[in-house]
RNA sequence: CUCAAUUA
């Protein structure tokens, strides 16, 4: 079973779904039969690749073999689920993650968070937050950056800031994204110099900036015509061996 | 062997 899961979890990777399904097949006919986590694998595939309804038949198959699906298979379709903005069946499936005993874990809430977001219910998103906290669960970095990211694209900067502050104090170590996320808030509102110092900032911290820290700030140093910082930063690019030239 | 977040 593991080598099989490995191989499907691998043509998953590179969205080649249908040899994943193939070996999923080849498993059964052979007298391998798949267990819950081979069809977490397959499941998380088809959503990756938006074939959400393929991921639920699936996940029906599981109940007709008895199999219990776990918090992952749950946490993967409510995923699939929001990505491709099919919210009412999520709320569906949550109610059924409380009522079988595995109750939605701060994954679950991550997913359900970034779909607030990025639909504009930033106020559904700081409450779920609470939520969240309320119920005991630990926000994570992800949590945290998520917010922060929802927060910076509804304008909502000094929001985000202060979460960020927050997150720090909580004794969380922002990684990349979230940098990039506060980085990415600040070229929004026009604050390329507080960017920029934000990026050398992150850099004390141990946090490397990567391409998407040096591309966010050099598109939005052209949006504003500032040619030759912008051109710097491509040099400290090339220098740090984030551009191939 | 399986789940969530960033620029374009």
């Amino acid at each position: 079973v593991v080598t099989y899961n490995t191989l499907m979890d691998g043509y998953c990777l590179v969205n080649e779904v249908n040899k994943a399904k193939d070996a999923f097949n080849t498993m059964t006919k052979r007298g391998v039969t798949p267990n819950v986590r081979s069809y977490n694998i397959m499941i998380k595939g088809y959503c990756k690749i938006k074939m959400v309804d393929e991921a639920i038949s699936l996940f029906k198959e599981m109940h007709r073999k008895n199999l219990v699906p776990d918090t992952i298979t749950y946490n993967s379709i409510i995923d699939g689920l929001c990505k491709s903005g099919r919210i009412s069946y999520v709320w569906e499936l949550v109610d059924e993650m409380h009522n079988s005993g595995q109750p939605p874990n701060v994954i679950t809430y991550s997913s359900l968070l970034d779909t607030l977001c990025k639909n504009n219910h930033l106020d559904k998103a700081i409450a779920l937050f609470k939520k969240i906290e309320d119920q005991g669960i630990q926000p994570n970095v992800y949590t945290y950056t998520i917010l922060i990211d929802g927060l910076c694209k509804g304008r909502r900067l000094k929001t985000a800031q202060d979460l960020f502050q927050h997150l720090l104090i909580e004794g969380f170590h922002p990684n990349v994204r979230t940098y990039n996320v506060m980085i990415n808030g600040l070229c929004i509102e026009g604050l390329l110099d507080e960017a920029m110092t934000l990026c050398t900032k992150m850099e004390d911290n141990g946090c490397l900036p990567d391409a998407v820290t040096f591309e966010t700030i050099i598109r939005a140093l052209l949006e504003k015509d500032e040619k030759d910082k912008a051109e710097n930063l491509l040099r400290a690019m090339i220098t740090r061996g984030l551009l191939k030239v």
